[in-house]
DNA sequence: AAACCAATGTTCGCTTCCGTACAGAAGTGT
DNA sequence: ACACTTCTGTACGGAAGCGAACATTGGTTT
């Protein structure tokens, strides 16, 4: 497991070498345990995240404890786009959902790259319309869609961000991230076991038919990932554009 | 109503003399009638739209044909945010949900502004995280309030970026905002009439008591209303930052 | 092995909203 | 004044999900 290096962070791998060696320098690994707080509702962020591993929740807790997802994170995106966006805080919180790492960026390195307005800029701008994609179509899911298909588009989010097809994860916490009962999700998930396409014990869940899945699942899902593949192609090779205004100037 | 200067769109009242008056020359006019969409799903834009009158709705239409409101834009911010996060289109429709003008700017000259990496892209980017918590709300909303709560929301973030306290708008087509029936709106509506918040008839909603609805709103109408003063306070006074990195080597 | 606890399974009445159907009311056009 | 269309009101059965209460199961601890 010696994977942990940050080019398995896709907006880092898709870094062209100068600029990536530029910020190596400033990326910090952690250890993302289950269940940490990356940060706070109204929290200024002192970092930025680039997940190598792990999936990292954004969600709103209501008033009275009620809690929703917003949308998720893995090592596709960055955690913390309120830092270049210019909010420096949320009305969300950031928690993680699966464990694993992530290297971290100071926020001053990071605006400052940002303000370069290089393919850091244009990278983590088509990722943030990515994240606005994923939360529009939660928010349409959440109206339209019935439990059981909100749960295989959660499972199908999830574990494309993991290695394997199982998730470590109580029914209580899925209920908690779709903001439901944790017996609508006994119920829910009890189909899809039932019907063989999952199988899952005591916080364990497993993938078995990813197709089947997939048949199942509401029309979110693809507009989501689809959207992904559009936005971030993912590539080792450096996808800036040839930047006609901004990098004339600089490169 | 020779009120349609540009100025009148926050975005655009917020930009110093210097950089407003390098706009202006780019900035034309134009009428938005209820109904009219500024752009469809998936379709690359030609615009970006900074709205002096009226709403504009940002809405996800299903494949069966549901719809469901993911945020609205009034003279408070601009239409197009694809143009400059990268995308170039996205997965909703931009629809007028209240008749209007707008400036609109061709997407050259926008992408051209915006990577000067100044007080525009300053202004455009916190816009752009204020509609990002509204989304997120709109997501949490539909979630867990009930339609009468919804309701409020609705109305009061659409007079809100209206001159009085009228909406032109049937009970149909709020239906397809929340994304519910519209005997559903009918019913929370009457509910809202008889207490004597509000009065309608044939397309026609006055808010009569904008204090009473906002008490029985959901937290959601407020969180979306500070984030926003405290990401975009509005005042015709530049607020961009000294920025440091970027505006050192332009200005 | 016993005790314990976290996770899952099941049930029941209740509320909200949906789907459908239809009726009345208020404008509009001729 | 007339028909006509659009908007609003009402009603009813049904489905989905909630809140609460309680049973069972499978690890973990002692």
């Amino acid at each position: 497991m010696a994977s942990r290096e940050p080019r398995k962070n896709h907006l880092l791998a898709a870094l062209a070498e100068k600029s990536y060696q530029r910020l190596l320098p400033d990326l910090e690994l952690i250890a993302m345990p289950l269940g940490w707080v990356l940060y706070e509702s109204g929290m200024p962020l002192k970092y930025v995240y680039f997940p190598v591993s792990g999936i990292i929740s954004l969600l709103y807790v209501t008033n009275n404890g009620a809690s929703s997802e917003i949308a998720i994170t893995g090592n596709e995106g960055l955690v913390g786009i309120s830092l270049f966006m210019g909010g420096e805080s949320t009305t969300n919180r950031a928690v993680v959902q699966c464990a694993g790492h992530a290297y971290r960026m100071a926020a001053g390195v990071l605006k400052r790259e940002f303000a370069l307005g290089g393919e850091f800029q244009y990278l983590a701008l088509r990722y943030t319309q990515t994240l606005i994609t994923q939360m529009a179509q939660t928010s349409v899911c959440n109206r339209h869609h019935t439990l059981d298909q909100q749960l295989c588009r959660w499972l199908l989010l999830s574990i494309d961000r993991l290695e394997g097809a199982e998730l470590i994860m109580t029914q209580e916490l899925i209920a908690n991230m779709l903001g439901v009962r944790r017996e609508g999700v006994t119920e829910a998930a009890g189909r899809l076991q039932q019907a063989g396409l999952i199988s899952y014990s005591r916080g364990r869940i497993s993938v078995l038919k990813r197709a089947a899945l997939e048949k199942r699942v509401c029309e979110c899902y693809a507009v989501v990932k689809q959207e992904f593949e559009r936005l971030l192609p993912y590539q080792r090779a450096p996808l800036h554009p040839n930047a006609s205004a901004q990098t004339g100037t600089r490169s």
